[in-house]
DNA sequence: TAATTTACCTACTATAAAGGTAGGTAGTAA
DNA sequence: TTACTACCTACCTTTATAGTAGGTAAATTA
């Protein structure tokens, strides 16, 4: 069982490395691809979801790029998977537009599910692009 | 995002099912699927995994059906997911049998994810059939 | 002005997984 | 022997993933 596909899992790297240049202007995804090994077409394809979120901001032509439009520590993992991936539900009577299940209020499970998506939630919240910087893996 | 199918959570609602008419000799799956409103024959074709891990026996003809080898305790909700989802990773690198990624040693998000599956391992290891069959949705 | 470089857009494709169904075989009890 | 059960194998449809192809539009620089 996979959790998070490379959409989301991409975005975050993107946002990371545009963290670590954040003082060199605006950051083609030329480099970001490369220096990622990422699909540069594929990248293409999700920026601009974090450009209309005003998670960061584009500008087209030479010496164009994109550009981080907070500081690090003001970015949550959770919000940014949440807007690559959609929103976190564990299991399909927890998603936001789910028709209501006529069994929900004698489900043995529901209460456990909620738990869970509230754990996951709650630590992927927790955790901001500043401390991911940080990370050494020792 | 979805993280459970229906096949991890049918089984979890099956052992449930079977733990609260425990005292009622072997189950047939007819009945089961009939109270859970779940496909019978989708049912019978999660039901050996089961079996196989010696979570329940089954046993042929009439009058047969599926008993619980243990009591409602004595099961955890991990344990069952794990069996019918396979293996719980939020990102592929996380795998068991994942192909050793070279990025491992500089990957800013690795410890995160890893924390966060021993978060969701460790939280649903904790749960067990006999808590879930208490729970009451208030 | 022309060439270059970038973001951004739309359509397509290949592969895999989810969630089954169909049609059986084999064991067991009444 | 009949009825009922677990169990097995082969299909099928739909959806999501992870891209690729081939552009257009904006901005910079020569």
């Amino acid at each position: 069982m996979m959790m998070f596909s490379t959409r989301g899992r991409y975005a975050l790297r993107v946002i990371i490395d545009l963290a670590e240049h954040n003082d060199c202007g605006y950051i083609a995804m030329k480099q970001v691809a490369e220096r990622q090994n990422i699909s540069l077409k594929y990248l293409e394809r999700i920026m601009p979801s974090l450009v209309k979120a005003r998670l960061i901001e584009g500008i087209h032509g030479k010496g164009g790029g994109y550009r981080l439009t907070r500081t690090p520590e003001e970015y949550s993992v959770g919000e940014i998977l949440r807007l690559t991936e959609g929103e976190f539900a564990t299991v399909a009577c927890l998603e936001c537009n789910a028709e209501p299940c006529e069994r929900s209020n004698v489900c043995r499970t529901y209460p456990m599910w909620n738990k869970l998506n509230d754990l996951i939630n709650n630590y992927l919240d927790s955790v901001t692009i500043a401390e991911l910087m940080k990370s050494d893996n020792k």
